[in-house]
RNA sequence: GUGAGUGUCGCCCAGCGGUUCAAGGCGCCAGGUUGUGGCCCUGGAGAACGAGGGUUCGAAUCCCUCCACUCACCCCA
Protein backbone atom coordinates (compact mmCIF):
# COMPACT_ATOMS: atom_id res chain seq x y z
CA UNK A 1 0.00 0.00 0.00
CA UNK A 2 1.58 2.86 -1.41
CA UNK A 3 -0.14 6.28 0.09
CA UNK A 4 1.06 9.60 -0.64
CA UNK A 5 -0.73 11.47 -3.76
CA UNK A 6 -0.71 8.41 -5.79
CA UNK A 7 -4.31 7.03 -5.46
CA UNK A 8 -4.46 3.28 -5.53
CA UNK A 9 -7.22 2.24 -8.25
CA UNK A 10 -8.75 -1.04 -7.97
CA UNK A 11 -10.59 -3.31 -10.41
CA UNK A 12 -14.41 -1.57 -9.86
CA UNK A 13 -16.84 -3.39 -7.65
CA UNK A 14 -18.24 -6.63 -9.00
CA UNK A 15 -15.10 -6.97 -11.52
CA UNK A 16 -11.85 -9.20 -11.10
CA UNK A 17 -8.54 -9.90 -12.75
CA UNK A 18 -7.72 -13.08 -13.36
CA UNK A 19 -4.38 -13.45 -12.86
CA UNK A 20 -1.73 -16.08 -14.50
CA UNK A 21 -2.13 -18.60 -11.71
CA UNK A 22 -5.90 -18.76 -12.57
CA UNK A 23 -5.83 -19.07 -15.76
CA UNK A 24 -5.89 -23.17 -16.16
CA UNK A 25 -9.11 -23.35 -15.49
CA UNK A 26 -10.27 -20.98 -17.64
CA UNK A 27 -8.69 -22.43 -20.22
CA UNK A 28 -9.75 -26.41 -19.27
CA UNK A 29 -13.17 -24.95 -19.59
CA UNK A 30 -12.94 -23.13 -22.31
CA UNK A 31 -11.76 -25.99 -24.02
CA UNK A 32 -13.94 -28.47 -22.81
CA UNK A 33 -16.42 -26.16 -24.01
CA UNK A 34 -15.37 -26.02 -27.35
CA UNK A 35 -14.53 -29.23 -28.24
CA UNK A 36 -18.50 -29.92 -27.22
CA UNK A 37 -19.80 -27.77 -29.45
CA UNK A 38 -17.59 -29.18 -32.21
CA UNK A 39 -18.95 -32.47 -31.58
CA UNK A 40 -22.40 -31.43 -32.01
CA UNK A 41 -21.99 -29.33 -34.82
CA UNK A 42 -22.07 -25.69 -33.49
CA UNK A 43 -20.07 -23.03 -35.14
CA UNK A 44 -18.49 -20.05 -32.84
CA UNK A 45 -20.26 -16.54 -33.07
CA UNK A 46 -18.84 -13.18 -31.54
CA UNK A 47 -20.89 -10.02 -31.05
CA UNK A 48 -20.27 -6.88 -29.44
CA UNK A 49 -19.68 -6.09 -25.46
CA UNK A 50 -22.60 -3.39 -26.23
CA UNK A 51 -25.51 -2.90 -28.18
CA UNK A 52 -28.54 -0.86 -28.97
CA UNK A 53 -30.10 -0.59 -25.45
CA UNK A 54 -33.80 -1.24 -26.64
CA UNK A 55 -32.34 -4.39 -27.85
CA UNK A 56 -32.53 -5.93 -24.27
CA UNK A 57 -35.85 -3.76 -23.39
CA UNK A 58 -37.13 -5.77 -26.45
CA UNK A 59 -36.21 -9.23 -25.65
CA UNK A 60 -35.89 -10.09 -22.24
CA UNK A 61 -38.60 -8.01 -21.44
CA UNK A 62 -39.04 -4.67 -19.62
CA UNK A 63 -40.76 -6.30 -16.39
CA UNK A 64 -37.98 -8.30 -15.88
CA UNK A 65 -35.09 -7.38 -12.85
CA UNK A 66 -31.92 -7.20 -15.14
CA UNK A 67 -34.25 -4.56 -17.55
CA UNK A 68 -35.37 -2.99 -14.85
CA UNK A 69 -32.32 -2.32 -12.32
CA UNK A 70 -29.48 -4.07 -13.62
CA UNK A 71 -28.43 -2.78 -16.89
CA UNK A 72 -25.34 -0.62 -18.27
CA UNK A 73 -26.64 1.65 -20.15
CA UNK A 74 -25.18 4.75 -20.81
CA UNK A 75 -26.04 7.84 -24.06
CA UNK A 76 -22.66 7.54 -26.14
CA UNK A 77 -20.85 10.79 -27.51
CA UNK A 78 -23.78 10.38 -30.61
CA UNK A 79 -26.56 10.51 -28.29
CA UNK A 80 -27.23 6.59 -28.94
CA UNK A 81 -28.28 4.91 -26.39
CA UNK A 82 -26.24 2.17 -25.61
CA UNK A 83 -26.09 -0.90 -23.12
CA UNK A 84 -23.65 -2.94 -21.61
CA UNK A 85 -24.58 -6.69 -23.00
CA UNK A 86 -26.06 -8.38 -19.86
CA UNK A 87 -26.70 -11.63 -21.90
CA UNK A 88 -25.79 -12.73 -24.97
CA UNK A 89 -28.83 -14.31 -26.74
CA UNK A 90 -30.43 -11.21 -27.85
CA UNK A 91 -27.51 -10.44 -29.30
CA UNK A 92 -27.49 -13.47 -31.17
CA UNK A 93 -30.88 -13.44 -32.54
CA UNK A 94 -29.86 -9.81 -33.41
CA UNK A 95 -27.20 -11.15 -35.46
CA UNK A 96 -29.24 -14.09 -37.05
CA UNK A 97 -31.62 -11.34 -38.27
CA UNK A 98 -29.33 -8.84 -39.45
CA UNK A 99 -26.98 -11.66 -41.15
CA UNK A 100 -30.00 -13.30 -43.31
CA UNK A 101 -28.99 -16.51 -41.44
CA UNK A 102 -32.00 -17.84 -41.73
CA UNK A 103 -31.28 -18.73 -45.76
CA UNK A 104 -28.70 -21.47 -43.83
CA UNK A 105 -29.77 -24.77 -43.64
CA UNK A 106 -31.86 -25.01 -40.37
CA UNK A 107 -31.56 -25.11 -37.79
CA UNK A 108 -28.49 -22.69 -37.34
CA UNK A 109 -26.02 -23.35 -34.71
CA UNK A 110 -24.14 -21.42 -33.00
CA UNK A 111 -22.02 -20.77 -29.50
CA UNK A 112 -20.31 -17.91 -28.04
CA UNK A 113 -18.04 -16.71 -25.26
CA UNK A 114 -19.14 -13.35 -24.01
CA UNK A 115 -18.55 -11.21 -21.12
CA UNK A 116 -21.82 -10.04 -19.51
CA UNK A 117 -22.47 -6.93 -17.39
CA UNK A 118 -25.45 -7.26 -14.73
CA UNK A 119 -25.16 -4.26 -12.38
CA UNK A 120 -26.32 -5.91 -9.30
CA UNK A 121 -24.36 -6.31 -5.86
CA UNK A 122 -21.62 -8.45 -6.10
CA UNK A 123 -21.96 -12.10 -3.76
CA UNK A 124 -20.37 -15.80 -3.84
CA UNK A 125 -20.68 -16.65 -7.65
CA UNK A 126 -22.30 -13.42 -8.54
CA UNK A 127 -20.06 -10.66 -10.24
CA UNK A 128 -21.30 -7.27 -13.02
CA UNK A 129 -18.84 -8.50 -15.10
CA UNK A 130 -19.03 -12.71 -15.71
CA UNK A 131 -18.22 -14.64 -18.29
CA UNK A 132 -20.47 -16.85 -20.09
CA UNK A 133 -20.31 -19.61 -22.30
CA UNK A 134 -23.59 -20.78 -24.48
CA UNK A 135 -25.05 -22.04 -27.11
CA UNK A 136 -28.17 -21.53 -29.29
CA UNK A 137 -29.67 -23.71 -32.02
CA UNK A 138 -32.13 -21.27 -33.88
CA UNK A 139 -34.82 -22.52 -37.05
CA UNK A 140 -36.37 -25.29 -35.80
CA UNK A 141 -38.72 -26.66 -33.33
CA UNK A 142 -38.28 -30.42 -33.44
CA UNK A 143 -38.59 -31.82 -29.73
CA UNK A 144 -35.25 -33.52 -30.30
CA UNK A 145 -33.39 -30.10 -30.63
CA UNK A 146 -34.46 -29.39 -27.17
CA UNK A 147 -33.05 -32.73 -26.29
CA UNK A 148 -30.08 -32.21 -28.46
CA UNK A 149 -29.22 -28.79 -26.57
CA UNK A 150 -29.92 -30.15 -23.05
CA UNK A 151 -28.09 -33.57 -23.56
CA UNK A 152 -24.80 -30.96 -25.15
CA UNK A 153 -25.16 -28.88 -21.72
CA UNK A 154 -25.31 -32.34 -19.49
CA UNK A 155 -22.19 -33.84 -21.31
CA UNK A 156 -20.64 -30.33 -21.05
CA UNK A 157 -20.31 -31.09 -17.09
CA UNK A 158 -19.73 -34.84 -17.42
CA UNK A 159 -16.88 -33.88 -19.21
CA UNK A 160 -15.92 -31.13 -16.76
CA UNK A 161 -16.02 -33.60 -14.28
CA UNK A 162 -18.36 -31.66 -11.97
CA UNK A 163 -19.84 -34.88 -9.89
CA UNK A 164 -23.30 -34.60 -7.88
CA UNK A 165 -25.86 -32.07 -10.32
CA UNK A 166 -28.98 -32.07 -11.31
CA UNK A 167 -31.08 -31.51 -14.45
CA UNK A 168 -34.50 -29.59 -13.58
CA UNK A 169 -36.89 -29.52 -16.53
CA UNK A 170 -39.77 -27.69 -17.27
CA UNK A 171 -42.57 -26.62 -19.55
CA UNK A 172 -44.21 -23.03 -19.84
CA UNK A 173 -46.02 -23.59 -22.50
CA UNK A 174 -46.46 -20.65 -25.13
CA UNK A 175 -48.51 -17.32 -26.18
CA UNK A 176 -51.39 -19.92 -26.65
CA UNK A 177 -51.92 -21.57 -23.92
CA UNK A 178 -49.65 -19.45 -21.31
CA UNK A 179 -52.36 -16.96 -21.19
CA UNK A 180 -54.70 -19.45 -19.68
CA UNK A 181 -52.79 -21.04 -16.67
CA UNK A 182 -51.85 -17.44 -15.83
CA UNK A 183 -55.28 -16.65 -14.62
CA UNK A 184 -55.52 -20.15 -13.09
CA UNK A 185 -52.54 -19.30 -11.08
CA UNK A 186 -53.74 -15.88 -10.29
CA UNK A 187 -56.89 -17.30 -9.00
CA UNK A 188 -55.38 -19.61 -7.38
CA UNK A 189 -52.76 -16.81 -5.31
CA UNK A 190 -55.52 -14.59 -4.61
CA UNK A 191 -56.55 -16.82 -1.44
CA UNK A 192 -52.99 -16.09 -0.09
CA UNK A 193 -52.10 -12.97 -0.87
CA UNK A 194 -51.82 -12.02 3.17
CA UNK A 195 -49.37 -14.89 3.03
CA UNK A 196 -47.22 -14.39 0.27
CA UNK A 197 -43.68 -12.38 1.54
CA UNK A 198 -43.52 -8.51 0.19
CA UNK A 199 -41.82 -9.41 -2.89
CA UNK A 200 -44.52 -12.27 -3.91
CA UNK A 201 -47.00 -9.76 -3.25
CA UNK A 202 -45.72 -7.32 -5.95
CA UNK A 203 -44.66 -10.28 -8.53
CA UNK A 204 -48.37 -11.31 -8.33
CA UNK A 205 -49.14 -8.61 -10.55
CA UNK A 206 -46.42 -8.22 -12.45
CA UNK A 207 -44.90 -11.46 -13.32
CA UNK A 208 -46.93 -14.37 -11.70
CA UNK A 209 -45.27 -16.88 -13.10
CA UNK A 210 -42.14 -16.20 -10.81
CA UNK A 211 -44.04 -16.72 -7.62
CA UNK A 212 -43.59 -20.41 -8.41
CA UNK A 213 -39.60 -20.04 -7.59
CA UNK A 214 -39.48 -17.86 -4.28
CA UNK A 215 -37.08 -18.89 -1.75
CA UNK A 216 -39.24 -17.83 0.95
CA UNK A 217 -40.57 -20.96 3.09
CA UNK A 218 -44.04 -20.04 3.38
CA UNK A 219 -44.62 -18.99 -0.27
CA UNK A 220 -42.80 -22.31 -1.38
CA UNK A 221 -45.28 -24.31 0.61
CA UNK A 222 -48.16 -22.21 -1.08
CA UNK A 223 -46.71 -22.65 -4.52
CA UNK A 224 -45.37 -26.78 -3.89
CA UNK A 225 -48.98 -27.00 -4.40
CA UNK A 226 -50.05 -24.21 -6.77
CA UNK A 227 -51.50 -25.20 -10.60
CA UNK A 228 -48.86 -26.23 -12.45
CA UNK A 229 -48.35 -24.95 -15.99
CA UNK A 230 -47.62 -28.65 -17.16
CA UNK A 231 -50.58 -29.08 -16.95
CA UNK A 232 -52.50 -26.57 -18.77
CA UNK A 233 -50.05 -26.80 -21.83
CA UNK A 234 -51.90 -26.69 -25.08
CA UNK A 235 -52.31 -29.61 -27.82
CA UNK A 236 -49.09 -28.63 -29.36
CA UNK A 237 -46.97 -28.30 -26.35
CA UNK A 238 -48.27 -30.87 -24.40
CA UNK A 239 -47.37 -33.14 -27.42
CA UNK A 240 -43.78 -31.72 -27.64
CA UNK A 241 -43.16 -31.74 -24.03
CA UNK A 242 -43.34 -35.13 -23.85
CA UNK A 243 -41.78 -36.16 -26.95
CA UNK A 244 -38.70 -34.32 -25.13
CA UNK A 245 -38.86 -36.09 -22.06
CA UNK A 246 -39.12 -39.31 -24.24
CA UNK A 247 -36.35 -38.31 -25.41
CA UNK A 248 -34.03 -37.89 -22.62
CA UNK A 249 -35.52 -40.80 -21.34
CA UNK A 250 -33.75 -42.00 -25.03
CA UNK A 251 -30.45 -41.07 -24.02
CA UNK A 252 -30.89 -41.34 -20.21
CA UNK A 253 -30.53 -38.22 -18.94
CA UNK A 254 -31.26 -37.94 -15.08
CA UNK A 255 -33.94 -35.20 -15.23
CA UNK A 256 -36.41 -34.19 -12.97
CA UNK A 257 -39.39 -32.70 -14.17
CA UNK A 258 -39.88 -29.29 -11.26
CA UNK A 259 -42.72 -27.81 -12.08
CA UNK A 260 -41.86 -24.52 -10.30
CA UNK A 261 -38.75 -23.70 -12.44
CA UNK A 262 -39.62 -21.01 -14.60
CA UNK A 263 -36.70 -18.77 -15.56
CA UNK A 264 -36.50 -15.32 -15.27
CA UNK A 265 -36.35 -13.90 -18.99
CA UNK A 266 -39.54 -13.37 -20.15
CA UNK A 267 -38.65 -14.59 -23.83
CA UNK A 268 -38.93 -18.12 -22.60
CA UNK A 269 -41.46 -20.52 -23.95
CA UNK A 270 -41.88 -24.20 -23.79
CA UNK A 271 -39.20 -26.42 -22.38
CA UNK A 272 -36.89 -24.73 -19.79
CA UNK A 273 -34.07 -26.42 -17.99
CA UNK A 274 -31.43 -25.58 -15.69
CA UNK A 275 -28.17 -27.64 -14.07
CA UNK A 276 -27.93 -26.69 -10.63
CA UNK A 277 -25.57 -28.27 -8.09
CA UNK A 278 -25.50 -29.43 -4.74
CA UNK A 279 -27.49 -27.28 -2.34
CA UNK A 280 -24.26 -24.45 -1.67
CA UNK A 281 -24.40 -21.27 -1.18
CA UNK A 282 -27.25 -18.92 -2.59
CA UNK A 283 -26.12 -19.98 -6.40
CA UNK A 284 -28.08 -22.76 -6.76
CA UNK A 285 -27.79 -22.37 -10.68
CA UNK A 286 -24.30 -23.31 -12.94
CA UNK A 287 -26.39 -23.13 -16.25
CA UNK A 288 -29.52 -22.60 -17.74
CA UNK A 289 -31.79 -22.41 -20.67
CA UNK A 290 -34.84 -22.40 -23.10
CA UNK A 291 -36.84 -22.27 -25.89
CA UNK A 292 -37.94 -19.01 -26.91
CA UNK A 293 -40.06 -18.86 -30.10
CA UNK A 294 -41.37 -15.79 -30.60
CA UNK A 295 -37.69 -13.62 -30.13
CA UNK A 296 -36.91 -13.91 -33.66
CA UNK A 297 -39.91 -12.25 -34.87
CA UNK A 298 -40.00 -10.05 -32.19
CA UNK A 299 -37.12 -8.80 -33.13
CA UNK A 300 -38.10 -8.16 -36.76
CA UNK A 301 -37.28 -11.20 -38.11
CA UNK A 302 -39.99 -14.41 -39.48
CA UNK A 303 -41.18 -16.29 -37.09
CA UNK A 304 -38.53 -18.38 -36.25
CA UNK A 305 -38.42 -21.00 -33.37
CA UNK A 306 -35.20 -21.22 -31.13
CA UNK A 307 -33.30 -22.89 -28.08
CA UNK A 308 -30.54 -22.20 -26.07
CA UNK A 309 -28.57 -22.75 -23.18
CA UNK A 310 -25.88 -20.43 -21.57
CA UNK A 311 -23.68 -20.93 -18.13
CA UNK A 312 -21.34 -18.55 -16.04
CA UNK A 313 -17.76 -19.40 -16.04
CA UNK A 314 -16.89 -18.31 -12.77
CA UNK A 315 -19.70 -20.82 -11.53
CA UNK A 316 -18.52 -23.65 -13.06
CA UNK A 317 -14.72 -22.76 -11.62
CA UNK A 318 -16.47 -22.12 -8.00
CA UNK A 319 -17.95 -25.83 -8.43
CA UNK A 320 -14.57 -27.15 -9.64
CA UNK A 321 -12.66 -26.22 -6.89
CA UNK A 322 -15.37 -26.88 -4.33
CA UNK A 323 -15.92 -30.38 -5.77
CA UNK A 324 -12.21 -30.59 -6.22
CA UNK A 325 -11.90 -31.66 -9.71
CA UNK A 326 -8.43 -32.14 -11.01
CA UNK A 327 -7.69 -29.27 -13.63
CA UNK A 328 -4.39 -30.08 -15.55
CA UNK A 329 -1.90 -27.33 -15.73
CA UNK A 330 -1.00 -25.43 -18.70
CA UNK A 331 2.17 -25.58 -20.85
CA UNK A 332 5.14 -24.10 -19.87
CA UNK A 333 8.23 -23.59 -21.42
CA UNK A 334 11.00 -26.33 -21.19
CA UNK A 335 14.71 -24.38 -21.02
CA UNK A 336 15.87 -22.03 -18.73
CA UNK A 337 18.90 -20.46 -19.90
CA UNK A 338 21.22 -19.17 -17.22
CA UNK A 339 24.31 -17.03 -18.44
CA UNK A 340 28.05 -15.40 -16.94
CA UNK A 341 29.31 -12.85 -18.24
CA UNK A 342 28.63 -10.29 -21.05
CA UNK A 343 30.28 -12.59 -23.73
CA UNK A 344 27.63 -15.21 -22.24
CA UNK A 345 25.09 -13.15 -22.51
CA UNK A 346 25.50 -12.58 -26.23
CA UNK A 347 25.54 -16.62 -27.03
CA UNK A 348 22.12 -17.02 -24.72
CA UNK A 349 20.13 -14.54 -26.56
CA UNK A 350 21.54 -15.67 -29.55
CA UNK A 351 20.65 -19.44 -28.46
CA UNK A 352 17.51 -18.05 -27.02
CA UNK A 353 16.15 -17.06 -30.49
CA UNK A 354 17.30 -19.83 -31.87
CA UNK A 355 15.58 -22.88 -29.87
CA UNK A 356 12.15 -20.62 -30.20
CA UNK A 357 12.90 -20.89 -33.92
CA UNK A 358 12.93 -24.62 -33.14
CA UNK A 359 9.97 -24.85 -31.47
CA UNK A 360 11.62 -24.95 -27.86
CA UNK A 361 10.26 -22.75 -25.38
CA UNK A 362 12.86 -20.71 -23.54
CA UNK A 363 13.28 -18.47 -20.49
CA UNK A 364 16.11 -16.42 -20.75
CA UNK A 365 17.00 -15.06 -17.66
CA UNK A 366 18.32 -10.97 -17.80
CA UNK A 367 19.68 -8.85 -15.51
CA UNK A 368 23.27 -9.73 -14.27
CA UNK A 369 22.30 -12.21 -11.03
CA UNK A 370 24.68 -14.68 -9.85
CA UNK A 371 24.27 -18.77 -11.09
CA UNK A 372 22.85 -19.31 -7.81
CA UNK A 373 19.74 -16.81 -8.25
CA UNK A 374 19.92 -18.05 -12.05
CA UNK A 375 19.13 -21.41 -10.91
CA UNK A 376 16.54 -20.51 -8.18
CA UNK A 377 14.54 -19.02 -10.82
CA UNK A 378 14.75 -21.77 -12.87
CA UNK A 379 13.66 -24.11 -10.28
CA UNK A 380 10.80 -22.17 -9.09
CA UNK A 381 9.70 -21.31 -12.72
CA UNK A 382 9.76 -25.34 -12.92
CA UNK A 383 11.81 -26.36 -16.28
CA UNK A 384 12.50 -29.09 -16.62
CA UNK A 385 15.97 -28.40 -18.19
CA UNK A 386 18.66 -25.83 -17.50
CA UNK A 387 20.98 -24.66 -19.45
CA UNK A 388 24.27 -22.84 -18.47
CA UNK A 389 26.82 -20.27 -20.43
CA UNK A 390 29.49 -19.05 -18.70
CA UNK A 391 33.09 -17.51 -20.38
CA UNK A 392 34.50 -21.30 -20.34
CA UNK A 393 31.38 -22.61 -22.65
CA UNK A 394 32.14 -19.70 -24.81
CA UNK A 395 35.71 -20.60 -25.60
CA UNK A 396 34.55 -23.98 -26.09
CA UNK A 397 31.80 -23.77 -27.79
CA UNK A 398 29.97 -25.82 -25.41
CA UNK A 399 27.38 -25.16 -23.02
CA UNK A 400 26.10 -27.12 -19.85
CA UNK A 401 22.84 -28.84 -19.90
CA UNK A 402 21.64 -29.04 -16.33
CA UNK A 403 18.74 -31.87 -15.91
CA UNK A 404 16.56 -29.74 -13.34
CA UNK A 405 14.87 -32.92 -12.44
CA UNK A 406 17.43 -34.88 -11.28
CA UNK A 407 20.61 -32.50 -10.83
CA UNK A 408 22.24 -35.00 -13.50
CA UNK A 409 24.37 -31.96 -15.82
CA UNK A 410 26.99 -32.64 -18.88
CA UNK A 411 29.05 -30.40 -20.92
CA UNK A 412 27.61 -30.77 -25.14
CA UNK A 413 28.51 -28.98 -28.10
CA UNK A 414 26.73 -25.80 -28.73
CA UNK A 415 25.29 -27.45 -32.12
CA UNK A 416 24.22 -30.46 -30.82
CA UNK A 417 22.18 -28.42 -28.05
CA UNK A 418 18.63 -28.18 -29.98
CA UNK A 419 19.21 -32.27 -30.97
CA UNK A 420 19.37 -33.00 -27.30
CA UNK A 421 16.75 -30.92 -26.29
CA UNK A 422 14.31 -32.67 -28.64
CA UNK A 423 14.88 -35.79 -27.93
C1' G B 1 -31.87 -1.16 -3.31
C1' U B 2 -32.01 -3.92 1.87
C1' G B 3 -29.54 -6.65 5.94
C1' A B 4 -25.24 -8.75 8.52
C1' G B 5 -19.95 -9.27 8.98
C1' U B 6 -14.96 -7.67 7.93
C1' G B 7 -10.80 -4.02 6.66
C1' U B 8 -2.98 -4.63 10.10
C1' C B 9 3.54 -5.67 4.74
C1' G B 10 2.31 -9.05 -2.14
C1' C B 11 -0.58 -13.35 0.67
C1' C B 12 -2.23 -15.58 5.62
C1' C B 13 -2.56 -13.44 10.17
C1' A B 14 -0.98 -11.84 16.01
C1' G B 15 -1.90 -7.57 18.67
C1' C B 16 -7.85 -5.25 20.84
C1' G B 17 -6.24 1.87 25.08
C1' G B 18 -0.07 2.87 26.93
C1' U B 19 5.59 -0.09 29.17
C1' U B 20 9.27 -3.08 21.72
C1' C B 21 2.31 -0.83 18.99
C1' A B 22 3.76 -2.98 14.95
C1' A B 23 4.91 -9.85 16.01
C1' G B 24 4.94 -14.47 13.23
C1' G B 25 4.33 -17.64 8.82
C1' C B 26 4.37 -17.85 3.31
C1' G B 27 6.44 -15.43 -0.69
C1' C B 28 10.46 -12.14 -2.43
C1' C B 29 15.87 -10.67 -2.24
C1' A B 30 20.78 -11.77 -0.46
C1' G B 31 24.58 -14.66 2.08
C1' G B 32 26.25 -19.60 3.99
C1' U B 33 30.30 -22.19 -2.53
C1' U B 34 35.51 -18.84 -5.77
C1' G B 35 30.24 -20.45 -11.82
C1' U B 36 25.07 -24.27 -9.71
C1' G B 37 18.50 -24.81 -7.79
C1' G B 38 15.07 -27.63 -4.70
C1' C B 39 16.21 -29.08 2.13
C1' C B 40 18.50 -26.39 6.17
C1' C B 41 20.71 -21.94 8.57
C1' U B 42 21.46 -16.53 8.71
C1' G B 43 20.28 -11.74 7.24
C1' G B 44 17.38 -8.03 4.38
C1' A B 45 13.55 -5.31 1.94
C1' G B 46 8.34 -4.59 2.73
C1' A B 47 2.71 -1.95 6.90
C1' A B 48 2.55 5.20 9.81
C1' C B 49 -2.48 -0.63 11.07
C1' G B 50 -8.88 1.15 4.54
C1' A B 51 -9.84 6.96 4.53
C1' G B 52 -11.35 11.23 7.31
C1' G B 53 -12.97 13.17 11.85
C1' G B 54 -13.66 12.66 17.21
C1' U B 55 -12.90 10.85 22.57
C1' U B 56 -8.34 10.55 25.58
C1' C B 57 -2.41 12.71 28.77
C1' G B 58 -2.05 8.58 25.16
C1' A B 59 -5.58 4.67 19.79
C1' A B 60 -4.07 -0.24 15.15
C1' U B 61 -6.84 -0.97 19.63
C1' C B 62 -13.10 3.25 21.83
C1' C B 63 -16.97 6.42 18.93
C1' C B 64 -18.84 8.68 14.22
C1' U B 65 -18.88 9.25 8.91
C1' C B 66 -17.31 7.57 4.37
C1' C B 67 -15.06 3.91 1.24
C1' A B 68 -13.93 -1.05 0.03
C1' C B 69 -14.44 -6.23 0.56
C1' U B 70 -17.35 -10.61 2.02
C1' C B 71 -21.94 -13.12 2.77
C1' A B 72 -27.20 -13.10 2.34
C1' C B 73 -32.04 -11.05 0.20
C1' C B 74 -33.95 -9.41 -4.63
C1' C B 75 -32.57 -11.76 -9.39
C1' C B 76 -29.77 -14.72 -12.20
C1' A B 77 -24.84 -17.49 -14.94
Amino acid sequence: MKSGETRLYQAPRGTSDILPQEQYYWRYVETKAANTCQLYGYERIDFPAFEDAGLFTRSIGAETDIVDKEMYTFEDRGGNKITLIPEGTASICRAYVEHGLHNLPQPVKLYYFASVFRYERPQAGRYRQHHQFGYEAIGDDDPALDAEVINMAWQLFQSLGIPRLSLILNSIGCKICRPGYLAVLKNYYANYVNELCSDCKTRLGRNPLRLLDCKNLSCQQIADVAPKSADYLCQECAEHFSQLKRYLGLLELPFVVNHRLVRGLDYYTRTVFEVQPEAEGSQSTIGGGGRYDNLIEELGGKPTPAIGFATGIERIILNLKSQQVLVPPLPKPEVFIAHLGNDARDEAIKLSFKLRQAGIGVIESTGSKSLKAQLRQANTLGVNHAVIIGDQEVKSGTVILRDMTNARQEAIPLARLEERLKQ
